[in-house]
DNA sequence: TACATTTATTTTGCATGCAATATGCAATGG
DNA sequence: CCATTGCATATTGCATGCAAAATAAATGTA
């Protein structure tokens, strides 16, 4: 029997507010008025306000006492920490995912590829997004560690949020292109020092394209 | 004016029960009902469960739908991995740390540090431990990344709530006091790269030694 | 006795209600 | 005209209540 699993309202309301904040619906620094969530979808106060609970231990919302939950807003510097530490996981999950991955995942990826490069000739931009995060989406879960996953999709989330449209030129794109060629030799070869090395510099650069370096971030 | 920091009800019980979980009152397995809690701490549910919802977000403990919730139990593979992600975020921390520590936190690392040997010296372990966590602390936090250092922090927390009493023989207990020696030659000659992967190795030597290599994990 | 079925009790999930705090607005004084 | 005070409204935080589901207990049957 299909078993039908019972999925209690909190949970969904959390993944529907989430979304939400996700795909930039809502803006980070929009107030969220609890009153006008609960008549938009039809709930009462209680599972929403234990949703809210969990969005912000996630990190997406902000919950000031007695004043209410808002979308966060972070400050270029913690954007700044936020690339700084996936480019860390992103390395991490490259050097597992060489010793783990198998020829098909190599394979499923090397045709994500083609299809990225695709779209960059179409200038596609909008795709071409989806199928670079979807790579990166398959590293990752072929470093076999849920944690490391569990972490690197939450801290991905936050960040996606922020909706960044990074001042892309055509030199710049052409060249994350040829880092993801790299990659993908790196992968081939098993090289996981190198495949970390490609991933953790390709995210910087990924963070300076998107942040126009006018911040002070910590320096030696 | 000294301003009195209105803290909410749903958050102290948060911390309460975090701790609970953390310090091992509350082992993992345990099964937590509402109606009992609730009368411990002389509050209503509805602060309660709004609780327990972060708490499960911070992978603390598990909730199923109408069966209510227990401290999380992981199965030896999820541990394994919480290692080898912690392993990750310890290098990361290292690296970053010798770009940006300054020679007091040095100085105060190596103050630990002889405590810590002290303590070696005692026998004390219990001692050992707590500047053991806090050496790796300081690091975490001279790396000037607060997304880092909460994931850390909670990585932590929910492998310390697991209550592991590594079967300590001294030969590895000397070994990694000697490792620290390493850690701290690294830090004052700010190598990143060397820190990182001692930082590493000496994770990776914490695991093999609280698990016994009894379980299966994956391998190319 | 062992097992299945029914009934009673407990526990969870959600809605509602009330008190405390915050917010918006008008009246007053400088 | 602007700032400040006091009041009305709205919003948040928590307690309580009720229905549905799960667990425990009791009964019946082979």
């Amino acid at each position: 029997m299909p078993k039908l699993e019972r999925q209690r309202l909190h949970d969904t309301v959390v993944e529907h507010i989430r979304n939400f904040i996700v795909e930039g619906v809502l803006a980070p620094g929009m107030k969220l008025n609890e009153r006008e969530i609960c008549e938009t979808l039809g709930i009462s106060r209680t599972p929403l306000r234990e949703a809210l609970k969990v969005l912000a231990a996630e990190g997406l919302i902000d919950i000031e006492p007695n004043r209410g939950a808002s979308v966060s807003k972070l400050s270029e510097t913690e954007i700044w920490e936020m690339f700084e530490l996936l480019s860390g996981l992103e390395a991490l999950s490259g050097e597992l995912a060489c010793e783990r991955i198998t020829p098909t995942e190599i394979a499923d990826i090397k045709a994500l590829h083609y299809a990225m490069i695709t779209c960059r000739e179409k200038n596609d931009l909008s795709n071409y997004y989806r199928y670079n995060q979807e790579i990166h989406d398959r590293i990752n879960e072929a470093a076999r560690n849920s944690a490391l996953r569990q972490t690197y999709t939450s801290l991905n989330r936050r960040i996606k949020a922020l909706r960044f449209r990074s001042n892309f030129d055509v030199a710049k794109w052409d060249k994350a292109i040829q880092e993801h060629e790299e990659m993908l030799k790196a992968l081939d070869a098993r090289d996981g020092k190198r495949l970390a090395e490609i991933l953790r510099d390709h995210l910087i650069e990924k963070r300076e394209a998107i942040m126009k370096g006018s911040i002070d971030h910590p320096v030696a």
